[in-house]
RNA sequence: GGGGGUAUAGCUCAGCGGUAGAGCACCGGCCUUUUAAGCCGAUGGUCCCAGGUUCAAAUCCUGGUGCCCCCA
């Protein structure tokens, strides 16, 4: 923060910790790092809960352990202080006549925050609480910023996401969410590991961003003294190696879109992108059907997910519809048999208050009017299929019906987590289809995507038949961590300058 | 892009025209099984920023900024 000087100047708390440091300094304390630890307070928990004081005072079990003081109770004589691990949190009892000369002097003299190390034997107290019983403890670290409130954390949502290290410190809640992201992202790696899926790295940054119709990041090289873009998605990346004869990869990886901020918007974000050969969409719905499934049962053991008050089952079969039947579906009064009819649509977009762009087709505008009036209300996990092939520049038609794509996305709560389709993989039609999308950027269509004739030579030395699926692993996350805003499922999430 | 909410001590919040408050934390004192420990005492503020109204503005008005929510 900008401000960190002056406030540091004003704040008095902070010059009362550095006047200790100094103090601490001058008796020779230089941030010791020799002290190890022989347990944790959560494996401690686990183990000696069960235990009874005396079984305790008995066995005389010596640890050694570490980790930020966060509670300090000092009556006279004997002090009861809470230390915070990774795994958890851990009592000490301190007590004057136990401890080496000064010791305890020196203890009640160190800061809520401070890191610290403490040896003795379990036991349990009056109210049975597993605690130390410490007969040597020392200062690691000292810390010089004050700790939010202990009883009510850090509640101030801009400070959570600014400074995300004092929400992980105070806020249980918050570890729990990063440490179920990353229970999730682990599960679906070894899920497809299982399937002898490979695990690659893509370019980041590309010369021709592909793969997605979205606006890009545009970087500069210097060396090479040319203009690269963040990638939008990995996806032309991923098919040529699947060229290449790795038939089965994916990556899990960061992707970059030059939107706006909002609740499911960050401008970077963590997308699943998945290949497979020999395969089309329908072994793809059931593939991420399952994979859903297992992770529901995983984290909920019913696959009843709960969300923002709602229950999402996971358990029971998925819903499908196309997206001409659910536009019906959800709209009574409009006639079925005239959705890919442009003048018919551009009627509807009018009513709907929906802007129709020149260059709009009649599937370009069906799908204006599916997002407007069908995705909000997909609350039950549904796969809608029948995408047009206009809004699918990179899926393989259908045979029986070349005006749709052989494409799935995958909604439920209203929002989109996935979307996957067979892919194209004959050049010539991927080539027109990349001309057609820069006619539509010509026209002034800023998403539209460019042509990328490398991919093009990669698809001509033959691509198997493939499938391709991308999850947003963010709103995944969101959904299992019952999380309204993307904020809290990234670390870091992106923020307006101060 | 539009609408609503919010911004006061390090943290959590109250105050809503008339001398800036509480709890926690911090500092001093007491206290050898506490757990939101307790008791006594003290310190701590650019009331988001800039204008305006008023004898008087944290408070009302206008504009701006950050954050939150809703809508496009």
């Amino acid at each position: 923060m900008g401000s960190n000087e002056h406030k540091n100047k004003e704040n008095k708390l902070v010059a009362e910790r550095r006047r200790k440091l100094d103090e601490l300094r001058a008796a020779g304390f230089g941030f010791p790092n020799k002290y190890r630890r022989s347990a944790l307070a959560g494996q401690l928990h686990q183990i000696y809960d069960a235990y009874s004081n005396e079984t305790l005072e008995e066995e005389n079990i010596e640890v050694r352990v570490g980790g930020r003081l966060m509670t300090k109770r000092v009556m006279g004589k004997a002090s009861f202080a809470t230390i915070q691990d990774r795994s958890g949190q851990l009592q000490l009892f301190l007590q004057r006549d136990s401890l080496p000369e000064d010791a305890y002097k020196q203890f009640k003299n160190w800061d809520l925050g401070d890191i610290i190390w403490a040896k003795g034997a379990l036991f349990r107290t009056k109210t049975g609480e597993l605690s130390v019983r410490v007969d040597e403890v020392q200062l690691l670290t000292k810390s010089l910023q004050p700790l939010p409130e202990k009883f009510h954390g850090l509640s101030d949502q801009e400070a959570r996401y600014r400074q995300r290290y004092v929400d992980l410190i105070v806020n249980q809640e918050s570890r729990d969410v990063f440490v179920r992201r990353s229970r999730v992202v682990q599960f679906i790696r070894s899920y497809l590991d299982a399937m002898d899926f490979l695990e690659v790295e893509t370019p980041m940054m590309q010369p021709i961003p592909g793969g997605a119709v979205a606006r890009p990041f545009v970087t500069h090289h210097n060396a090479l003294d040319r203009e690269l873009f963040l990638r939008i998605a990995p996806e032309l990346y991923l098919k040529r190696l699947v060229v290449g004869g790795f038939e089965r990869v994916y990556e899990i990886n960061r992707s970059f879109r030059n939107e706006g901020l909002s609740t499911r918007h960050n401008p970077e974000f963590t997308m699943l992108e998945m290949y497979m050969a020999y395969a089309d969409h329908e072994v793809l719905i059931e593939l991420l059907e399952n994979l859903l499934r297992t992770l529901a049962e995983s984290l909920f053991g019913d696959a009843k997910v709960p969300y923002q008050g709602g229950e999402y089952d996971f358990g029971q079969p998925f819903e499908r519809m196309t997206v001409e039947e659910s536009v019906v579906h959800f709209n009574k009064d409009l006639d079925g048999a005239q959705l890919r009819d442009r003048d018919y649509l551009v009627g509807i977009c009018g009513k709907l208050d929906i802007k129709v762009a020149d260059a709009a087709g009649s599937g370009k505008l069906l799908i204006e009017v599916f997002e407007k009036t069908v995705e909000g209300r997909l609350d039950k996990p549904t796969f809608i299929t029948g995408y047009p092939a206009e809004v699918s520049p990179l899926a393989r038609r259908n045979s029986a019906d070349p005006w749709l794509t052989d494409r799935f996305e995958f909604f439920v709560a209203g929002r989109e987590l996935a979307n996957g389709f067979s892919e194209l993989n004959d050049a010539q039609d991927q080539a027109e289809r990349f001309q057609d999308q820069v006619a539509q950027k010509k026209a002034g269509d800023q998403e539209a995507m460019y042509y990328d004739a490398d991919y093009i030579t990669a698809l001509e030395f033959g691509m198997p038949p493939t499938a391709g699926l991308g999850v947003g692993i963010d709103r995944l996350v969101m959904l299992l961590t019952d999380s309204a805003s993307i904020r809290d499922v990234l670390l870091f999430p992106q923020m307006r300058e101060q």
